[in-house]
DNA sequence: TTATCTACTTAGGAACTACTGG
DNA sequence: CCAGTAGTTCCTAAGTAGATAA
């Protein structure tokens, strides 16, 4: 079974499967397939996938409703030019003209949402808009709950779809290169601001951190502007974190054997930690409950009355808290705002921090509360509680001349100040669940520093559209090597690049038991002669990855050979990490690492889809066009959701509306015909005449009821169709936002159509993009 | 070389808000 | 106006990857 196909042109795509667990190759229509060989010259830089067709793909989550999707295509690459892009100080760009003058202001960037105007804002703003509704649709999910374990799906088979249908290819569209914008420096307005900083070169403190970095390719990342190699920022204010309010005991008491108990506030505080997840599906995990039992022990004593978690009953609570969540409900509108506005004036000054005197939005600026850890998929630490963090537990990072953020904890205080700005977070503590790592505080995605580092990510991600061509030809050669490690480099690499998998660092043994390429078992690929191979196992988050590939023959060979003489629980690539991976990469292009491929890989497939022939399509048509891009991407990258908990009841619904439409046509379409012949309607099913209308108006209710049905149907399938698929990932994290920006410019489709408040906000250094930019 | 630290990106789901059509 | 859903934001877990230490 092969379903391959003959062209390969044509960009592959992903397709998702109809149904999800019968699928097979279905044996007309092939996909492109491939046995590439070879290289080749004209076969380049297109998308691997492209080369070689894919059988079929489909995931699900573990435990959760997710089906599969199928997996069939590609895209293709185009042309290819480079450019120059500019490294323009964001800031300059962003902060649109209006800054000029004003001198002694901070200038804000990107407030996305509440923006609140009041107070100051800072000269400009840019020029963002509002939004519009954009167009996916999404599914809600309800609540929790639902336990369930895991079902297996079966992998699914596959089915090959062809793609043809949409959009062939069209013409190049003019391709131009981006502007070029030279450099210009930065910063340069910066420094007026606030009291003074400059704090040039920091270290200082504790560690510091060195600053030189060799490089041994290219320069690595990007200086910024003015500075030392490595510096992030010159002046840096901030007023450090918010903590969560004390606890407030609520005196519900829960049952122990059927009786009250009297918890002290910490142990009712727990208690209520517990109580308040009674609706989740954690509560059939036995680890969970181990796990929470173990820590509230040790709150309530050896000795306590309570002596197990079965005999405990924590519905008083649990029902008290569904009550208040009721009661804040019912809070008149005007109430909600005021105790919404009242939360805003203690936080705003928390929500701001000036950098090199542009005032930036802070991402997290909220220590996380108390709670029982909540890890996905089977984590070893679930239910564990994650106590409340404290003022000497963080630490500050700030500019040398600004000030100390005072402790908003009276009689605390901070762990540590430092002065480093060759790191960009702004405070940071030691996570309570696993001690070696750190929660972060950073500037929120609309600041300048992000949205530099965003487009650095974009411009390796278009290198590498350059040195693919050679990259496929090396590894495609090393598939044979009698070398083993260079053997599994090889076909790591394949892997990487064809279907998109993550690099696969290792895992400690408290954690999920998830795996990436590096890491893929035995067991989660299974060879399927003659040429197949079927991906299964949890990927991040323990989404579920499955999928069946077609591959070359020498990989194929290859992966049998590396399972040869394994346990199913042995690494696939036993010679092979993601250092070592990645120490690879660099030496065929500076800077290449394993996730860069994931990047390459999305981008140039929505460059690829949006770039086909849509002429004459309106704005609406456009979305939709868009949008299919979008969700192809969001398939490859194997960006999922849990199905919503009323998803099949709205479905239901959806039908029930469009059959009573179809009567209502049908009724109208009788009355039509009647009313030709002069003869009066006849009596509605209730019983009650009805208007006499002649029938021009007929015929126009007819047509208006049917195109409302027709868009019902186009909605249901829509929604029927990305029930599983999860769009906003990859728009958030993938899609090189100028590909979108230039496509709607040619298009003339409104960019709010596509990016809403926040994505306008994150994306602001890509908006002054050429009409004609191409990936 | 491997293990550990450190810093930063990517991710799904919950909570919240806005919108729609009845 | 109201409910229900679509869309947005918040939250924080879970990855990647480079640098350092062992």
């Amino acid at each position: 079974m092969n379903c391959s196909s003959d062209e390969d042109d044509k960009p592959l795509v992903f397709r998702r499967n109809p149904k999800p667990d019968k699928v097979k190759c279905s044996s007309p229509p092939p996909k492109p397939s491939l046995k590439p060989s070879n290289d080749s010259d004209s076969e380049d830089d297109k998308p691997l996938s492209s080369k070689f067709s894919t059988v079929s793909k489909g995931n699900t989550n573990n435990s959760k409703n997710r089906p599969h999707m199928n997996v069939s295509t590609a895209h293709k690459p185009r042309v290819k030019d480079e450019d120059s892009d500019d490294e323009k100080p964001l800031s300059s760009k962003f902060i649109s003209k209006p800054n000029v003058g004003s001198v002694n202001k901070v200038h804000q960037n990107g407030s996305a949402s509440r923006d609140n105007q009041s107070k100051n804002i800072g000269i400009n703003k840019r020029p963002l808009d509002n939004e519009r509704s954009p167009g996916q649709s999404s599914i809600k999910k309800p609540k929790p709950s639902d336990s369930s374990t895991p079902v297996n799906r079966r992998p699914v088979n596959l089915k090959a779809e062809t793609k043809s249908d949409d959009d062939d290819d069209l013409p190049i569209a003019q391709r131009t290169k981006n502007q070029a914008s030279s450099s210009s420096k930065q910063s340069s307005s910066k420094q007026k601001v606030i009291k003074k900083n400059s704090s040039s070169l920091n270290q200082t403190n504790k560690k510091s951190k060195k600053v030189i970095k060799e490089s041994k390719y290219s320069k690595p990342s990007k200086v910024p502007p003015g500075s030392g190699e490595g510096q992030k920022w010159s002046s840096l204010v901030h007023s450090g974190v918010i903590f969560p309010p004390a606890y407030k005991p609520h005196g519900v008491k829960m049952l122990y054997k059927g009786k009250p108990v009297d918890l002290t506030p910490e142990q009712e505080e727990v208690a209520t930690m517990f109580a308040v997840m009674l609706d989740t599906d954690y509560m059939s995990k036995p680890k969970f409950k181990e796990n929470f039992w173990g820590d509230w022990r040790k709150i309530l004593g050896k000795n306590h009355l309570i002596q197990n978690l079965d005999d405990c009953d924590f519905k008083p609570i649990y029902e008290w808290h569904q009550s208040e969540k009721e009661k804040k409900k019912q809070m008149s509108t005007e109430e909600k705002k005021a105790l919404k506005e009242e939360k805003m004036k203690l936080e705003e000054k928390y929500m701001w921090a000036v950098v090199d005197g542009v005032k930036e939005k802070v991402g997290n600026f909220r220590v996380e509360p108390p709670g029982l850890f909540r890890g996905r998929g089977e984590h070893p630490k679930m239910g564990k509680l994650k106590k409340r963090i404290r003022p000497s537990d963080i630490t500050i990072n700030i500019g040398k001349d600004a000030p100390i953020p005072e402790c908003p904890i009276p009689g605390e205080s901070w762990k540590e100040i430092r002065h480093d700005n060759t790191v960009t977070w702004l405070a940071y503590w030691n996570d309570p669940i696993n001690t070696k790592e750190f929660k972060y505080v950073f500037l929120a995605a609309s600041s300048s520093l992000k949205g530099q580092s965003d487009k650095e990510k974009y411009e390796k991600a278009r290198m590498l559209k350059g040195h693919i061509q050679g990259i496929r030809t090396a590894y495609t050669k090393n598939f044979g090597s009698k070398d083993v490690t260079k053997r599994q480099v090889a076909v790591a690499t394949y892997l990487i690049d064809k279907l998109a998998l993550r690099a696969g660092n290792e895992k400690d043994d408290d954690e999920a038991d998830t795996v990436g390429c590096c890491t893929l078992k035995v067991e989660n690929v299974e060879p399927s002669p003659p040429n197949i191979l079927k991906f299964d196992f949890l990927g991040k988050d323990s989404i579920r990855y499955q999928n069946e590939v077609e591959v070359e023959l020498p990989v194929f060979k290859a992966i049998q050979q590396f399972r040869t003489g394994k346990q199913g629980s042995d690494d696939l690539f036993d010679k092979l990490d993601t250092s070592k991976l990645n120490a690879h990469l660099k030496e065929l292009m500076p800077g290449l690492t394993a996730k860069v491929f994931r990047t390459y890989n999305a981008s140039i497939t929505l460059d690829d889809m949006l770039s086909r022939e849509t002429k004459g399509r309106d704005v609406a048509e456009n979305v939709v066009v868009y949008q299919h891009a979008n969700k192809e991407v969001a398939i490859i990258c194997n960006h999922q959701r849990s199905v919503s908990k009323s998803h099949s009841a709205q479905m239901t619904r959806l039908n029930e509306k469009i059959d009573e439409l179809k009567d209502v046509v049908k009724e109208l379409e009788t009355d039509l015909a009647r009313a030709k012949k002069g003869k009066p309607p006849l009596k509605s099913s209730d019983g009650k005449p009805k208007r006499n209308l002649n029938p021009e108006a007929l015929e126009k209710k007819i047509a208006q009821t049917k195109a409302k049905i027709e868009k019902m149907e186009r909605d249901k399938e829509t929604k029927e169709d990305l029930k599983t698929v999860a769009l906003g990932t990859s728009k958030i994290n993938y899609l090189d936002p100028r590909i979108t920006v230039a496509w709607c410019k040619r298009h003339e489709v409104p960019i709010e159509k596509i990016f809403n408040k926040s994505l306008l906000a994150k994306f602001a250094w890509s908006m002054d993009v050429d009409p004609s930019f191409r990936f």
